[in-house]
DNA sequence: CGTTGCGTTGAGACATTTCAAAATGTGTGG
DNA sequence: CCACACATTTTGAAATGTCTCAACGCAACG
């Protein structure tokens, strides 16, 4: 059953897609260059066969040469320290880059392993930096990007120092739910990529919890669960538990909350 | 006292540096470039009086406009949630920039205020974003500093999900060392421009724990603490208690410790 | 010299982890 | 297609680390 997925991923004409007809351009780089621009960063790009799951697009320490934006499927990035314990630091879908974290160093700082069959445009970074010396609105681009995933750690740290489970996991839902609806998919079902076991990992949580949680959001009507298969059921509840995140994405503003601010 | 310290900061000629001149050149955009190039930057630098203790360099939602270089001082970004949570995003020492989770939405998605008496340098970003046109080194030190942030930030996340207490605080103090230690001041001794609370907020823990763990720490001869006053003691039993974080900046390699993986 | 803000310390409460085990899902070879 | 082994997920009960609540000490300040 896999195997079939598989097959019917790999059927894909992956190596004939270019930037100018891919349907994750308004996601990725291409967002807003012009047509000749377009064909400049096409030109580049390399589109190689999809990686297995469990292949890895490039491994911590290696020296940086490709940034990847993705096409289909799902990446995760981690870390490991010198004691061996692994920190996922990130999973990536399609219209997403993997890699800018290795920019400045010329070294990756982390692992990056694809979870399922998944299709990448390698960027190298030396033509592409080249590139963004003629085309500046690509080098917007590329800082915007930078500096979005900041903001995205931002909103992860906050989501690891001050919320329990329940934010957590509920946060990583609505996340997820949102980046897929950007996609045009519903954002009412989500299947999860992931194992209990990487989700509790990225989330600072043991994998009971996690499990636990997942129960108890279905208690509570909010999800439903079947494995990796999620469906949302409540957006409103979800959100509330997610409690207050700063820049809430996913915002039902059906009715304006005011800030009830004691003091 | 503080009124003494803080008028013998006002006395500096702030207004008369260059970039050219500044001590923190190696730390700081400059670094790499060309006299030229140098130039080029300083003349659209804006230097202003110094920010006092409690003053904002910009609020969260404002119009981004401008990053920040600290040239001394310490500042700190935090953002509040809709339920009025604070959250410390970061700690800003000099030589280091401030503002570039903005640079994307055109909107400032944090608060920056000085929590001691600072001075920075204004870099207005229309006019910067011009000079990295001309200038492809400092696009690269843009997209380096953004990128090494990046990492930063994993590393924050790493610690917020996996590590305990202890090691959280370890990790911070020896952070703060190595920035300090960067400038070319001594690694030993530490004075914390923030206060308990914001070191709680900001590693995700209740006050009295961190006050707990400093003397706790102190009570094991890692660390002299004296309020504010930091002294490190010992590297290596800090080290040990910040427990094997990624890329451990602070490294006494005097023993390779054998990656004992059981299995 | 009381007030105020900040830091420290103690005791009990609570959420999450850890340990243990059952239940379910998945892959493999017969 | 079944049987079996193995991995993943779920659930329960006890252990633990951190938080909360409360009191106290200390320094700065009017």
């Amino acid at each position: 059953m896999d195997n079939q997925r598989t097959q019917a991923i790999k059927r894909h004409s992956f190596r004939e897609t270019t930037c100018q007809s891919c349907t994750l351009r308004s996601l990725c780089l291409p967002l807003s260059l012009t047509t000749k621009n377009l064909e400049k960063l096409d030109s580049i790009i390399a589109r190689g066969r999809p990686f297995e799951k469990g292949e890895m697009l490039f491994r911590q320490g290696e020296s940086f040469g490709s940034l990847f934006a993705l096409r289909s499927g799902c990446v995760k990035t981690y870390s490991v320290t010198d004691s061996g314990e692994e920190q996922i630091t990130g999973f990536y879908l399609p219209g997403e880059l993997v890699g800018l974290s290795g920019i400045d160093t010329d070294i990756f700082p982390v692992n990056a392993i694809a979870i399922e069959t998944t299709t990448v445009c390698e960027i190298p970074y030396p033509k592409f930096e080249g590139l963004t010396d003629e085309i500046p609105e690509l080098k917007r681009q590329l800082i915007s990007s930078l500096s979005k995933t900041i903001r995205r750690d931002m909103q992860m740290m906050l989501l690891l120092s001050q919320k329990d489970a329940e934010a957590r996991i509920a946060n990583f839902l609505l996340d997820l739910s949102t980046r897929i609806e950007r996609r045009g998919y519903s954002a009412d079902f989500i299947y999860l990529a992931m194992s209990r076991n990487e989700i509790a990992n990225y989330l600072g949580l043991a994998v009971e919890t996690v499990s636990r949680i997942f129960s108890r959001l279905q208690k509570a009507q909010a999800i439903n669960v079947n494995g990796r298969a999620v469906d949302i059921l409540d957006v409103a509840a979800l959100t509330k538990a997610a409690g207050s995140c700063l820049f809430n994405e996913k915002k039902d503003s059906r009715e304006e909350i005011p800030s009830v601010n004691t003091g």
